[in-house]
DNA sequence: TATAAATATTTTATGTTTAAAACAGTTTTG
DNA sequence: CAAAACTGTTTTAAACATAAAATATTTATA
């Protein structure tokens, strides 16, 4: 009963047991995240010279046959506009993807992947998939399904802040 | 019984459920540290005119009362070498830490917070943790600790792979 | 329909970020 | 002790990343 955060609202101006655990949770997925995409980007540019961010670009253009708009590009990837930009750039070099004019729009680019691309990614991410799989190979189909359920959950909270 | 991945090795070279639960896992991992880092990359901009490279290369810093090499810091925070140099020298500019040399080994410095930068760290370590705890208000303290030990044991496997 | 507001994208400026090369200093070894 | 190997750090080149400004175009409004 003398719990210094018994029944205390938080307000963020204290340091309550909660949200030192909180913060321990963040560090952590923080130091898995940098270890994995460490890992993820050595073996992408040794085996596939080639980048995680192309990657990714690739992989959200994969899942959509029909391309996708610069702007939906972005959002989807949660980086910023500018950013893509460049990106989409160097795989248009590389003869992996196309910009296409919106028929109507002028303002708008539709980005789809090239067949060569289509066909690049598709054997690159049975690849990726092993090489996460090996790094997670600590990690049971409970301890994945707990934890996307714990993840989905602080998610779905965002943008919900008390101030 | 007829399960298609009953009693099959993994090879690396084909997917399994588990496989795939993993990469989902990651994925979801991927995008809570990216939306996260994102708000607090924005706070920290909005409140302190400050980056969140800096503020890591404070915290760990302030951790280490003696300071720490440049290769130890690197080291800690998972980052190049050469990316250090640059978040240090900004700091440097702003009065937040200062480079000594190593007795001894003239090709060694030693990193420390001044007594201003410590003084700063403190508070916004504050401040931050607030902020993450309101980022991650859909996470309870059981959901903390359970996420916290799978992703450890994601961790010690790191560097065990089967190629 | 002119003008204003909004939208889609790129450009710019700045700051990470990495890998690799360069540099400086230390340790090992023949 | 000189050469080679190693270690600690910075520099360099290229890519990634953001925010904000600029550009072009479309839509809404007076």
């Amino acid at each position: 009963m003398d719990d210094a955060n018994f029944s205390r609202p938080e307000t963020g101006e204290e340091t309550s047991d909660l949200s030192k655990a909180r913060l321990r949770a963040w560090l952590q997925i923080l130091r898995v995240s940098r270890q994995t995409e460490g890992e993820l980007r050595e073996k992408m540019r040794v085996e596939y010279d080639s980048t995680l961010p192309r990657f990714d670009v690739m992989a959200a253009l994969y899942r959509a046959k029909d391309g996708l708009r610069m702007s939906a590009l972005s959002k989807s990837l949660m980086v910023s506009n500018g950013n893509v930009t460049g990106i989409v750039e160097r795989l248009v070099n590389e003869g992996m993807v196309t910009r296409v004019a919106v028929e109507n729009d002028r303002r708008a680019l539709i980005v789809k992947l090239t067949d060569e691309g289509r066909a690049d990614f598709a054997r690159r991410a049975l690849v990726h998939e092993g090489w996460v799989s090996d790094l997670f190979a600590g990690m049971n189909a409970e301890d994945a399904s707990d934890l996307i359920a714990i993840l989905r959950r602080v998610q779905s909270r965002k943008g919900q802040t008390h101030d």
